[in-house]
RNA sequence: GCCCAGAUAGCUCAGUUGGUAGAGCAGAGGACUGAAAAUCCUCGUGUCGUUGGUUCGAUUCCGACUCUGGGCA
């Protein structure tokens, strides 16, 4: 079994620094599964890592695609196993660091997704469906066909309803046997999965805090340089907490002072849906800064686990 | 100093024709398997400013006081 280091946390937690130690530490490659730090031009607002801050340690799925591009967890999962299978070529051990569970999930359970490109014109179909006769009617489509999924997912939540409504179209598969098959996976790799976290109220107030930063280092013009090169408001890069807010204060929709509080207010709901997340996620090793106080004791704390796993000889 | 208005959940406020109270926001918990920084679900007891009075019973009516707005001198 191959080896495989996942550190991830809330945002603004630290991941980022710990990272850099780790990889130096184990002699690491660092792979980012962050869906927004993956697209160029999108730095101030992602909080991404500086090349500075990297001090030589190779990142990759950092400035990986345009900003106008699609992205998603399967074509996220073929860049990985490519990067993946070129940091164990070299020997090294690869180090999944970035907030977004849904995709280490992806990773680490090595979950099987159809061969299907997206059908837009189906899921186009669906919301014009929905948006004429209402998500209940979808819905009442979806329990015809696959009433498990329609049980479990609430009529409201179109998106999800769309995308099991359209599996179904593609593989004439039920959506909830795919789901209930893939949870029933065993990872392929010998891995230890590291969650950083701290004391709700200083990580809430770091939030807050990253965002004066970044408000003061110009993310208002690099949402403008952005809108020149094309992106428009509902791509999915543009759905990024920091962007959509100054969007409609570009637009005039909002004032600056109401889209800043609205970044760290949805910064702050997006931290504790992360953290609902990796509670769920068993095997996992929480790293509580309000016990481990300094990055030394992190760091220790994370080599002693790693010598545990077999994943490095010695501490 | 006088007059007026307000004082109810962390915040903004509603309400009880007198039987101890409820919305929005914030916040908390949860779901999630090709949009995931997305999308969605659930959760509201607080000396109803303080203190007297009327009353079987007051947060609700009356008085005083305190504080906060606004106005007049």
């Amino acid at each position: 079994m191959k080896d495989l280091i996942i550190l991830t946390g809330p945002t603004a937690v630290g991941k980022t620094a710990l990272s850099i130690n780790l990889a130096k530490a184990v002699n690491g490659e660092i792979i980012s599964a962050d869906s927004m730090q993956v697209y160029k031009h999108m730095d101030i607002g992602t909080a991404k890592v500086t090349k500075e801050e990297m001090d030589g340690v190779k990142h990759y799925l950092i400035d990986a695609i345009e900003p106008t591009e699609d992205f998603h967890v399967v074509r996220f999962k073929e860049m990985v196993e490519e990067a993946m299978a070129e940091i164990y070529r070299k020997g090294k051990i690869p180090i999944i660091c970035g907030g977004t569970g849904f995709y280490i999930q992806a990773i680490l359970y090595d979950i099987q997704f159809a061969e299907q490109e997206i059908d837009y014109t189906y899921r186009h179909e669906l919301e014009d469906f929905a948006e004429e006769k209402g998500n209940e009617a979808l819905h009442d489509k979806l329990k015809k066909i696959d009433p498990e999924s329609a049980e479990a997912i609430p009529a409201a939540n179109r998106k999800r309803v769309v995308r099991a409504l359209e599996y179904f179209h593609q593989t004439g598969e039920k959506f909830s046997v795919h789901n209930a098959r893939e949870k029933e996976r065993k990872s392929p790799y010998n891995f230890a999965y590291f969650v950083l976290n701290d004391d709700r109220k200083l990580l809430y107030n770091r939030i807050d805090k990253r965002v004066d930063i970044m408000m003061s280092t110009g993310l208002v013009d690099e949402v403008k340089a952005l809108l020149e090169m094309g992106c428009k408001p509902g791509m999915t890069s543009m759905d990024g907490i920091g962007y959509k807010e100054m969007l409609t204060y570009l637009s005039g929709e909002s004032s600056l002072e109401d889209a800043v509080g609205l970044i760290k207010k949805n910064s702050r709901n997006y931290a504790k849906r992360q953290l609902t997340w990796f509670r769920r996620e068993d095997e996992v090793v929480w790293l509580d800064k309000t016990i481990l106080k300094s990055d030394e004791d992190i760091l220790d704390s994370i080599l002693k686990t790693l010598k545990e796993k077999g994943i490095i000889k010695s501490v």
